[in-house]
RNA sequence: GAGCUUGUAGCUCAGUUGGUUAGAGCGCCAGGUUGUGGCCCUGGAGGUCGUGGGUUCAAUUCCCAUCAGGCUCCCCA
């Protein structure tokens, strides 16, 4: 096809209208549920400050490194946010959210941003959802937030996930740990690859999450982070299994999970679908209880995860799942002659002031048109409008789905939606 | 950031071993029924064959570049 004179950025892409219910649906299915969960939803903006997010995510972390658009205006530096905990924390110690009392149960909808290469399941501007809850170190919350996020995939329908589990403790446990990793790779650091080699100064966790063939040996004859944890650690971590098998939602311990951002600690866990292909981690999220006092609050605990939608609906189309309802009309008023439309113009409000939605002819189409629309658009009703009907008053109300019809008063007609709007 | 692969109508795709007007199905518009949809029939609109350059008498077809999509790596949701 011709390439338009202008189009959308590379890895951005236009939700139209036939894709648009699925998102609805799942819009309100999040937010319904969120509320059964009494969480609240959060709303921050689009751009940050570049600082916020560099300070928050680690100047090492992949995102931040390679993944930021980011532009300057005068002395302030923005970043498109590549996503969302760094800027509720920030919206948290800014407006101190802790003052509202208890345990802050946000959660959020939106688009975030990465300049990556994309792919299926990875745009650059794609969406996420998800949840903070700020101020506790239960680890009930850590089983809250999983629990919710797995009653979301449930209840669209997506079963067949794996939820893989780990901690990588506090900050003392796992600098013991970090000093072990490294004295177990230190013989064998110039078989390691370049990446790793940069990121056993840097971060050598991240080594672990390696998938370059030659890193493989090392890291599986490694040390287990979860032997290295402190007291205090391996009971939370226990506690939040304990409440997860409590709660029948099974996981698996992958003692090599480590996540990519750098505020993460103690719980860490990733939700994995087989249906996706290479991107197939479908939600993630831990708990960050370090994150609050790094960008400039008191020290508060803190667990959350967020989930890929764009991700999510690959996994229900593969899956055959179909989200959202096809799309209808109550009412289609077909007139005939320009009084008619002067009428139906009119009476469409009628209509919709009952709470039926209600359209009709644009373009001064023949009736056959008209009809072949109204169905098309998938009316239950279609109401005929001509001269004779505005000369008596009776007016033809078609039930598409029946295909039968019979000449009311408009009274009358309302009447009749209404009766039929009760039986269902 | 790297490798591979694809790019023909709104959509899904045929086709052209380089040669006058590029096809199908679906969708869209109109008519068949001068006031009645879904099925059927007939007709129509819609494509400089992703874009730019090169080779050639001639390129949608071959070559190069570029852009975009897909797969994989990397990374992540």
């Amino acid at each position: 096809m011709s390439q338009p004179k202008y189009s959308t950025h590379h890895g951005m892409t236009d939700i139209l209208p036939d894709e648009v219910k699925k998102w609805q649906y799942l819009e309100q299915l999040i937010r319904t549920e969120a509320e059964l969960f009494n969480f609240e939803e959060i709303r921050t903006p689009i751009l940050e400050q570049t600082e916020l997010i560099v300070r928050g995510l680690g100047q090492l972390s992949d995102i931040v490194s390679k993944e930021i658009f980011s532009f300057s205006r005068g002395d302030d530096h923005y970043v498109l946010r590549p996503e969302l905990t760094a800027p509720v924390v920030r919206s948290y110690v800014q407006h101190h959210l802790n003052q509202r009392g208890g345990a802050q149960k946000l959660y959020y909808i939106g688009p975030m941003f990465r300049a990556e290469r994309p792919q299926r399941g990875r745009q650059r501007q794609f969406h996420q959802f998800g949840l903070e809850i700020i101020g506790s170190s239960d680890p009930i919350a850590d089983a809250e937030a999983i629990s919710f996020m797995i009653h979301i995939f449930r209840k669209v329908g997506i079963t067949n996930t794996i939820l893989k589990l780990n901690s990588i403790g506090d900050p003392a446990s796992r600098e013991e740990y970090k000093k072990a990793l490294k004295t177990h790779l230190q013989p064998h650091y110039e078989k390691l690859s370049e990446i790793s080699q940069k990121r056993y100064h840097n971060n050598p966790l991240r080594i672990l999450d390696s998938k370059e063939e030659e890193d493989q040996p090392f890291i599986q004859s490694a040390p287990v982070i979860t032997d290295y944890l402190s007291e205090d650690s391996q009971q939370h971590y226990q506690q939040v299994k304990e409440y997860l098998q409590n709660l029948g939602i099974p996981y698996e311990e992958d003692p090599y999970l480590v996540r990519g951002m750098d505020y993460y600690t103690q719980t860490a866990f990733e939700l994995i679908s087989p249906d996706l292909g290479a991107q197939d981690a479908i939600a993630g999220g831990g708990r960050y209880d370090l994150l609050v006092e790094e960008i400039g609050g008191q020290p508060t605990p803190a667990v959350g995860f967020a989930a890929g939608m764009e991700r999510l609906f690959i996994a229900c189309e593969e899956l055959g799942i179909e989200l959202g309802t096809e799309k209808s009309v109550d009412v289609y008023i077909v007139t005939l002659g320009e009084r008619a439309r002067e009428w139906g113009l009119r009476h469409l409000l009628d209509i919709r002031e009952k709470g039926f939605s209600a359209t009709m002819d644009y373009l001064g189409r023949s009736m056959k048109a008209q009809m072949k629309d109204a169905n098309r658009e998938n009316a239950n009703f279609t109401l005929i409008v001509g001269e004779n009907e505005l000369n008596d008053g009776l007016f033809i109300l078609r039930n598409m789905r029946e295909s039968d019809e019979e000449a009311l008063t408009f009274t009358q007609i309302l009447s009749k939606l209404e009766k039929e709007r009760d039986k269902e």
